[in-house]
DNA sequence: TGACTATATAACGTTATAGTTATATAGTCA
DNA sequence: TGACTATATAACTATAACGTTATATAGTCA
């Protein structure tokens, strides 16, 4: 889950595509080959899969003989986040946000 | 300046690092070669110089016989935040900012 | 002009990525 | 068990990325 395999997991179009098709609702795997029928073969889908979920960014659960893959919103944001506040100035003011994510996070 | 290319930018730790070093202070194409003396050549480093300009998260002037570079925070926020608004469900509080981000700038 | 400095480009080898088809694995159900 | 479905893996090809060294280009300055 580090920041490296997250930036590579984020630099395909195709699996930028998958994780927003995710932020709405966890699929299968044979749910998101068929939202790519016609353009991407089972397999290049499977691999996909498999390096968001070696980056951390998405999680995956076998149930009976289906695959279910979900999003993990905090990995995604948090490394975005951390990355816009060293490099980009203008984000600071973000870090208050995420600061008062941190906090509820841990209050919840 | 697209979405992909500014993701294929941020794909390699160097560059990123490169970007950490413009979010201080511009900097000359050879500055940058410094920071990288003994770990990259000048060429290496060229190359990387032109794939952030060409994402357009960078900028590039000559000046005499230096080349500065430096910093387009607006690219590299606006991509982000957009990304993790679509992407993120934790983010939408971000956009927020965004819109307020937004608003100042128009006002100023 | 000629020597020097700063930067970019060319040409090249190596490795990684992204896709393909074919096949293996594992779960379901009659 | 046997047929079927869902998913992953293997083996392969093509292309692109990343680094290197060598060289070109363009600006400075004596």
């Amino acid at each position: 889950m580090t920041a490296d395999k997250i930036f590579e997991a984020l630099s395909s179009a195709p699996r930028r595509r998958i994780l927003a098709f995710l932020s709405k609702t966890d699929m299968t795997a044979g749910e998101i080959v068929a939202r790519f029928s016609g353009i991407m073969s089972q397999p290049a889908i499977s691999k996909h899969l498999s390096v968001l979920e070696n980056s951390g960014l998405v999680w995956r659960e076998k149930r009976g003989q289906n695959v279910h893959y979900g999003l993990r919103p905090d990995a995604l944001a948090g490394t975005l986040v951390q990355f816009l506040a060293q490099v980009c100035p203008r984000s600071r003011p973000f870090r208050r946000d995420s600061a008062a994510a941190a906090k509820r996070k841990k209050e919840s």
